[in-house]
DNA sequence: GTGCGGCCATACAACGTTGTAACACCGGTG
DNA sequence: CACCGGTGTTACAACGTTGTATGGCCGCAC
């Protein structure tokens, strides 16, 4: 069917390796073989074939990328970026998506997909810190969002405490002083929520103001649905806030949602700013003020550190690299004003 | 480092050949060279080298889903269910992303990628009717979502022109009788916009209402930015309408969005229903009315088209399948009323 | 006792590629 | 003129797997 190397050396009179030689451009071939050869090639439009390229060379030329799913706007925008940012190397990206649930997750760690692929970003929600340990894979893994302690990978990661405390602050600027806060996880420690919550005591802490725990909601999934509900748990609670502080940006557009129901306005009667900068944020109304944690900047330098890892093998130096956030103000923590 | 056949063959005592024999259940393999391969197996942990099959079997275990862009609601969503599918298939999804641009759309189909996987699910946006013939390519090929008349390959899709002419057919039913159109790409025939608006006038016409132009506003990439726009292109035209067809629903949140900053009430001054069922109608306020068209269902159906189509060759009869669409009635065309 | 057919196991080749070693050829040097 | 080093090309093996052909072994029938 398609050319093979073979054929394409018959066509040209001469071995198959030398046409081999000239695909890969090595030295001590003649000027003219290798135009005969290149004609040769041009006329059967030869491809070399991949498969018997990645079994020679043990390389298959596609990363994996596993996130909670692609139906996250957070997740589906970071893939858009990693799936460019490969592409521009030359590496395409096999999606697996976990569900954020601990045991999908491990599995995607031992299965056989991993064989498809030259390397893993890896974007967990379910592991705990407990399950640093079993990070200790025998392939290229990048940890992608999460941070785990002196686990023995490589890691790209959000300022997650930093950025999470700027948010706050920024409320708290704004003299809002009963500041609400939407999606814990309750007991974590290291995942987003943990972090993020941990920001959120900081800015308070900073400010001298008393921490109430009746105003941090759990939530399940940062699903817009489960921000609708967090957000109805608060009222029913009927403790005072003017103030919003969503984990994600999700959580904020299912929360804003409840708020106008009840006839609450944002930002007048309450503020409320979330995580992430999804699209989705800038066309709400109000449109939402939240963080943007760089996400073209983590897929990039995602890519980069998996590409360089499994370039350099595991003796390698371990990295761990954090993108720069930023503070997104709109309208639901200011005033109101026509946007795009 | 990892096992190999010859590793277990060597430890059994056996020839690699028998333990090719055993890991794909052949038969003529008596029980007790069975057992003892299978115990060699699980003491090494051996698993078969995916590449090696690959390049023996000539197929790879992966298909292509080519989409305009994963930042799209829809085209996540759609992404998600693919990959799911496709995994319950036991095959992995390498995503590809056009931008909706003719030329990248035509590298698809010629690219290096190709070799990557058996065949390829695509969602053209750019390319126009003309294009048909090169979609007559020599790989296993699926077209979602659009459909190019008499083209020579399989196509899952949506009832376009059906379910736009029921949207529109849901606005008159309300007592609406100045419908925009919002997303028009002009001079398309067969793309999705070219169909849902000739559903659109196919609903008007039924009913004895006069078609005006003024009333159908161009729209570039179906991103809610430009449905912004289109909304404020109307606004300025001056034209009176009582509600609007959004030919997507991305369109429709931006064109929401713009007509309450403007202080039009949705549904009492206007009406607006958009197309996708994506997750956010669910939550913007007012809620959005939409069609669900399948989506779940297209992406099962590719799949399983995609497959069959790998198994039985290229002269398998070419199949075309519509997937069921729904009028989804929420708040934008209706009661305001609560919702999760 | 020879021949035959069913069962099991093995040897060999092939998929298409690349690394290594070997082999010709050439001009220049001793 | 034999030798040598560099250049260009080739042969061979290997990556790990599976299909085909082959070859033993056994028991049964003639």
């Amino acid at each position: 069917m398609t050319a093979t190397l073979r054929d394409v050396a018959r066509l040209a009179g001469v071995s198959f390796k030398t046409v081999s030689n000239v695909v890969n451009d090595h030295p001590y071939v003649s000027d003219t073989t290798r135009a005969k050869v290149q004609a040769a090639i041009d006329e059967l439009g030869y491809r070399p074939n991949r498969q018997a390229r990645s079994l020679r060379s043990g390389r298959t030329g596609a990363i994996g990328l596993a996130v909670p799913e692609l139906s996250l706007a957070y997740f589906a925008q970071l893939a858009d970026e990693v799936i460019t940012a490969a592409e521009k190397r030359d590496v395409v990206v096999v999606i697996e998506q976990t569900g954020g649930d601990r045991r999908r997750e491990l599995d995607v760690l031992s299965g056989p997909r991993r064989q498809m692929t030259d390397g893993l970003l890896f974007s967990p929600l379910g592991l705990s810190n407990d399950d640093g340990g079993l990070l200790a894979v025998d392939f290229p893994l990048v940890l992608l969002g999460e941070r785990i302690f002196d686990g023995p990978v490589d890691h790209v990661t959000m300022e997650n405490v930093d950025a999470a405390r700027a948010a706050t602050e920024h409320l708290l600027d704004l003299g809002r002083r009963r500041i609400a806060a939407l999606g814990a996880h309750e007991g974590e420690v290291i995942g987003s929520a943990g972090l993020r919550l941990s920001g959120y005591h900081a800015a308070l802490e900073a400010r001298g103001i008393a921490y109430d725990d009746a105003l941090v909601v759990d939530a399940g999934p940062w699903h817009r649905i489960n921000g609708a509900e967090a957000m109805r748990a608060l009222l029913e609670r009927g403790v005072e806030f003017d103030a919003v502080f969503a984990l994600n940006d999700e959580l904020a557009l299912g929360a804003l949602r409840v708020m106008q129901e009840q006839g609450i306005r944002v930002p007048d009667d309450v503020a409320i700013i979330g995580f992430d900068d999804v699209d989705e944020g800038k066309y709400s109304l109000p449109s939402l003020s939240t963080v943007d944690p760089g996400r073209r900047e983590i897929a990039r330098l995602a890519v980069e550190v998996l590409l360089e890892r499994i370039e350099s093998g595991p003796e390698a130096p371990r990295r761990e690299l954090r993108s720069a956030y930023r503070i997104v103000e709109r309208e639901s923590t200011g005033v109101l004003q026509p946007q795009g």
